[in-house]
DNA sequence: CTAATTAATGACCGATCGGTAAATAATCCG
DNA sequence: CGGATTATTTACCGATCGGTCATTAATTAG
């Protein structure tokens, strides 16, 4: 069943995987073509009939990157039932991707997502809206989070769940910048009970 | 008392304050030379005889990005007595910075230092040293007026001075983060007091 | 006016940027 | 075996990158 043709030297999706990490470490700008045919092992040619150009094979990059923290975030969540726990769990899974390494051994990568609208002008339209649209998301499981904590008869919000998931996108995105500097990856965990304990009243 | 020699055309300050304008706004590495050129109105053998290379150049604008912020910082906080509203005050000072808009009337700048130290590989060790630095200055500061506002007989932390000094740290961060993209100058002001709110008990 | 000083100017440098096209190699189908 | 198909490989493109340098212009000191 295999197409004709001269077979793959690489499979795409490994090609693809090391790409995202070095756009991922790096930032979109930051990286050449020269880092990413380095990394993928594949040529120049190759690497344009497989994803197109350097922009459309970071879109293809991002949207594995968001797609793989979907697949993380949601198989964690069915495995806990206790609102407070996967509220707590989803932070601490974000937080782990956040400080998790690549190819190489240096310090906390942060996420790619955030690292792509903080760098202006954009890089397009298209990946604009792309990084929004995850965002939001995400922001839409906080609250439905939050949402379900707080109809649980055992814990009380100290602030509504909009202004609760606001503060704890924050908080994330806050965790996320300090990983990539002085903070330890523990002591980002810590900082996540800790406005946790704020947030939620027992 | 005039120097002898040509006279220059543009002040130094004012053409750093307008490298300053774009690489705030743009970030290191996305920053040419050519758009240096553009911004300040020098030719490039000017740019160059004035500041050095581009890197050099960063840091000149670096550092009066940092001492323009803590003059601003110190001012405001001679100004006000009480601790509680001092700590608001710093918290203000910098959302208004983070969502302040340079040249052009486009959406929040963020913090220049952030940028810088969120895109990795650094620039340079000594622009690293530096940012770490100031970040390091500037959560001293907050220590210490979390610190007042502890011994302030009307007020009480819910967690330590140095938690809740990270906290704040850490939803700075966020709020910077969130400001370049969908959140608003007001949403960002409201989280501050609400974040103080949970910090803090009266 | 002349000499010295200093800045503005524009031509120029090699390197690297992102991107393309033609030629070559390896497979499948008949 | 011989096309057809698909990927690899290499050479190449113009543009822009950061950076340098020799020349010209404007000022002050004598």
């Amino acid at each position: 069943m295999s197409p004709a043709g001269r077979p793959r030297k690489i499979d795409p999706d490994i090609a693809l995987a090391r790409a995202l990490d070095v756009f991922w470490e790096k930032g979109y700008a930051q990286t050449s073509m020269s880092d990413l045919i380095d990394a993928t092992g594949l040529h120049k040619g190759s690497l344009y009939s497989a994803f197109g150009d350097k922009e459309s094979l970071f879109l293809h990059c991002l949207r594995a990157y968001i797609e793989k923290m979907r697949t993380g975030l949601l198989l964690e969540l069915e495995q806990e039932s206790d609102p407070l726990l996967a509220l707590r769990n989803t932070l601490i899974y974000m937080v782990e991707v956040f400080t998790s390494n690549g190819c190489d051994s240096s310090g906390a990568r942060g996420c790619l997502a955030m690292k792509t609208l903080t760098q202006s002008p954009c890089i397009s339209p298209e990946v604009n809206e792309f990084v929004a649209s995850s965002n939001a998301e995400l922001f839409e499981l906080l609250q439905s989070l939050l949402e379900r904590v707080s109809e649980d008869a055992k814990h009380s919000l100290n602030h509504s769940v909009k202004v609760s998931a606001l503060l704890i996108a924050t908080t994330l995105s806050g965790l996320c910048a300090q990983v990539m500097s002085s903070m330890t990856k523990q002591q980002a965990l810590d900082l996540v009970d800790a406005q946790l304990e704020l947030l939620i009243s027992h």
